[in-house]
DNA sequence: TTAAAAATCCCTATAAATAGGGATGTAATC
DNA sequence: GATTACATCCCTATTTATAGGGATTTTTAA
């Protein structure tokens, strides 16, 4: 099989790695390595590209936001995510963004060759450590199934992480103490937290903030 | 240059492209791959390592203490320490653990061959990122400068990130109220937190707790 | 062995968060 | 026109955290 890859890889160590691994096995091959969203871009305006290994924690960019360009822009490039993380919400949020498959840094390069013939047929794939993280029943500790939130309890949940107090944050944002404070009750009901550091703890580990 | 190379590193992906950069530069060099800390120790009990390249973060041992035990028993082995984290301190555990360098894992090719090349020369060498973070004075709020802990400090931010009050802290650890209070003050001061929820949040994005 | 560092404990007060209620206006959706 | 979600606001009371001190013992390292 010949493909045309893009690798999406701040770290030269693994993006070589990655680059090997393909060469290697698909004999022929063209495989462009590109260090930032930014020359990403730049790559695929110039060069038509199959299938795009993605890192998912970029220097320069979200990687949802990214992945969601590209697919907007190359419908037909299949995206197969790379990242450290395995909490479901990544998953989740990378496969909403288009993403074909979703695999675990640690994965065996067996697996990632297996990734790439899955999407090609075009089906998803996930890695054996994602399938695990993926088939955890969702209870209310283990940031598995994430809270919506409204905007103004995100732009509050963002002030308490930053140690604001619920009088600074109604100073803030010109409210009341009192409606600080209920936002914050309701951001520890939806959390299921105990207090408001399991509450930036989860909040913080599911990506709901920076 | 022949080498004896041992690389202690989980992700197959970025074994595999150190791997290839070592043994495309220092042809006819020998280059052993473990994917944690007890096969490390395996393989340097059969065979004679001149040079470790370290993953500090593995999941079965911690990389400082890998790092001393190597250095104990095989006093002559320089060791290369490679991280996700820039962060000072723990650059200064592991060059405090023996270590002879320090690369960022966004270290490009070129540098984790002047490292080696500089670490057999018996000099000490950190990448030009681990530079940069170092002679960053150290401002309370940009990361560079992270806190050193105490065990006992960890433990307890644990337990505060987990949603514990300092009493259901002071029943987990058979200590008083108090001692649970007293550390918590410590980690405000050293985190220059001003409340726990900033101190959680420092704290899970300088990735000293998980 | 001696000095530091770490871990332990205590005090007084104040500030802030949490728990339990409930209420109102507005905008969007059905 | 009714319903629903959202954002806003208020009350009382209790629990917890924080600020400012200080002190003792055990461990570790020089």
């Amino acid at each position: 099989m010949i493909f045309k890859f893009l690798i999406i890889e701040d770290h030269p160590i693994v993006a070589e790695g990655i680059h090997n691994l393909l060469v290697d096995t698909f004999k022929d091959s063209d495989c462009f390595i590109a260090a930032s969203g930014k020359k990403a871009l730049a790559i695929l305006n110039g060069h038509t590209i199959d299938i795009i290994m993605l890192d998912i924690n970029l220097p320069d960019c979200n990687g949802s936001d990214l992945c969601v360009e590209i697919k907007t822009k190359f419908p037909l490039i299949k995206i197969i995510c790379l990242s450290s993380y395995g909490q479901r919400s990544y998953v989740e949020k990378m496969m909403n963004a288009g993403a074909s498959a979703y695999l675990h840094k640690n994965a065996e390069p067996a697996e990632i060759i297996e990734a790439i013939d899955t999407v090609f047929k075009g089906d998803t794939y996930y890695s054996s450590f994602i399938k695990d993280v993926m088939n955890t029943k969702s209870d209310s500790k283990n940031h598995s199934s994430l809270p919506l939130l409204t905007g103004r309890e995100t732009q509050i949940l963002i002030l308490v992480a930053e140690g604001l107090t619920n009088q600074e944050i109604a100073d803030k944002l010109f409210i009341s103490q009192q409606t600080a404070i209920s936002h914050r009750k309701n951001l520890l009901i939806k959390f299921n937290a105990r207090n408001t550091a399991e509450l930036v703890k989860l909040a913080l580990q599911s990506g709901l903030i920076g």
